[in-house]
Parts: C-alpha cells; sequence; structure tokens
DNA sequence: ATGGGGCTTGCCATGGGGGGAAGGTCAAGG
DNA sequence: CCTTGACCTTCCCCCCATGGCAAGCCCCAT
C-alpha cells in the first residue's frame, strides 16, 4: 500500500501519516524505490491514531494508547487511567469555555448594538471584572 | 514606567507585553537608554487585552477590539458583532468538546479498569464507531 | 520517450507566547 | 571608583500538529 492510498483509507492526510512515522508512532516498511509500503497493521494504527486524536488525546497520550493496544498483556485499568485524565482535562475545558460563555454573553445581551458608541461589551472590557 | 511594573499592573507577562508591541497592539514610548517608557494609556490597553484574552477573543479579535475601544465613535453594534461570532466560537467548541466527552465517557464506563487486558476503550478506538 | 501523476525530502508558516543567552544600564554598598 | 546584582534590551530556538510549497525522483500509460 502506498501513502495515498492507506491516507484514504485510514481519512488522514498523508503529511500527517508521514509526521506520525517521524515521530515514531508507526514504522512502515520501504520499497527499493524508498516508497513506504504499509501493511495492514500500519493501517489499522493509524485508524486507531486518527480516532484517538478525533477524541482529543495529545499525540503523547495516543503514543501510551498505541502502546497498550499493542500490548496484549496490558491491564485494561492502564487504559482507564489515561482515559479518565483526558476526560478530566475535557471537563476543565468545558468548564473554562463556559465560564467564558457567560461572562460574554451578559455583556452581548447588555449592548444595544445600535449606531451609538455607548458599549457595555468594551466598558466590561476596560474595567476589572465586577464579582458580583 | 518600566516594562516590570507595568506586567504586574496589568497582569501579563513581561515576554507578552514586548509580543503585543511587536506585532503592533501597543506602542510604548522609548526612553533614551532604550527602555520602553509605558504610559497610564499603555496600561489600560495592556490590561483591556488581558481581559480580551482571558475570555477566549483571538489576538486578531483583540486588534479589532481595541481600534474600537479607541474609536469614539463607534458604532456599538460592531462590537457586538465581533462578541457574537466569538460566542459562536465557543458554542461550537463546547458543543465539540461535549461529543469527545459523551463517547469517551461511554467506553471508560464500559471498562472494567482491572488486571485483566479486555478493555472496551481500545476496542472502540480500534473498530469504526457504531452510530447507536 | 514523453507526459502527468505520485512519491520523496526539506524548509517555512501558523498562534501565542516560553526559555534562555549575550550584552547594555542603573542604583546601592564598600 | 569599583563591584554587585537586578533590570532592561535584542536575538534565536522551542512547543503542538499539522499545512503549504518546491525541487527532484519514480512509475505507468500512451
Amino acid at each position: 500500500m502506498n501513502i495515498s492510498e492507506v491516507a484514504a483509507r485510514a481519512g488522514l492526510p498523508a503529511k500527517t501519516i508521514r509526521y506520525y512515522e517521524e515521530i515514531g508512532l508507526i514504522r512502515p516498511l520501504r520499497g527499493s524505490n524508498g516508497y513506504r509500503a504499509f501493511r495492514e497493521t500500519d493501517l489499522h494504527k493509524l485508524a486507531f491514531l486518527g480516532r484517538a486524536r478525533s477524541l482529543g488525546f495529545s499525540i503523547e497520550d495516543c503514543r501510551t494508547l498505541l502502546a497498550l493496544y499493542e500490548d496484549r498483556s496490558r491491564a485494561s485499568a492502564d487504559v482507564k487511567a489515561v482515559a479518565r485524565s483526558h476526560l478530566g482535562r475535557i471537563a476543565a475545558k468545558i468548564a473554562e469555555l463556559q465560564a467564558m460563555q457567560a461572562t460574554l454573553t451578559a455583556l452581548v445581551d447588555a449592548c444595544a448594538g445600535d449606531q451609538r458608541p455607548d458599549c457595555p461589551i468594551l466598558g466590561g472590557l476596560a474595567l476589572p471584572p465586577a464579582q458580583g
């Protein structure tokens, strides 16, 4: 399998696949012409990586998960720990965004949004945040 | 005012302030020794930028907001448009994270998390996502 | 053999700074 | 006057996870 075929099948850009090889996530073979020669196992790994990335796992998390994926004697507790840690980061990020959303929504709702220059949004950004 | 004082007062790292000058968000004066000489207006702008950034506005959004902030004849509608656009991005990001959260939570809940190797999390990452 | 696509490497760019080196400046103490 | 140490300056490389582009092979069909 050449890179464009495995890219189409894994749903990843060829550039990303080359990058994943460069950082050691996959190790495809090489043909005599220098082309990467992907096996089915490489394709599986790339599909795995694509799904893990789409769930927001970092590359380093992916490296860990891939090692666990390949280790037939792994403990599921190890996998669960990685996943739960990531869930914590997701929850924290959601909370942060929701706080921004609340603050900004309040400012937007207070703004007339007409031709006049008076603007509570700019006012809110210019002054220290009130805690009440 | 030297950079460390304005950094402390604006709550921004000195490095960030130099960066903001480099990209033209602020234009502090210079003393004869080459040191940046910040005025009160520079401090206000930096505090404004810090709050806008903490609400998740991009640097380019900040540039726009700062221009509106300085334009006494702006229309509040222009400000509101920028803020609403940003609120849309925030909502999209929250939705994306919540989708990840839902998928990952389901996998984590299905995982025993013990010493055995069977792991629905890895299974879910290895197989194409079921839509049910 | 010629053309057009696919493959390779390599370098530069993003956003929003962080880290740290090399060197000039300033204020206080001996 | 000299030193010390804190502060300031510019400069360049680093992060993540790619995207874009260019030069130069390679393969297949005509």
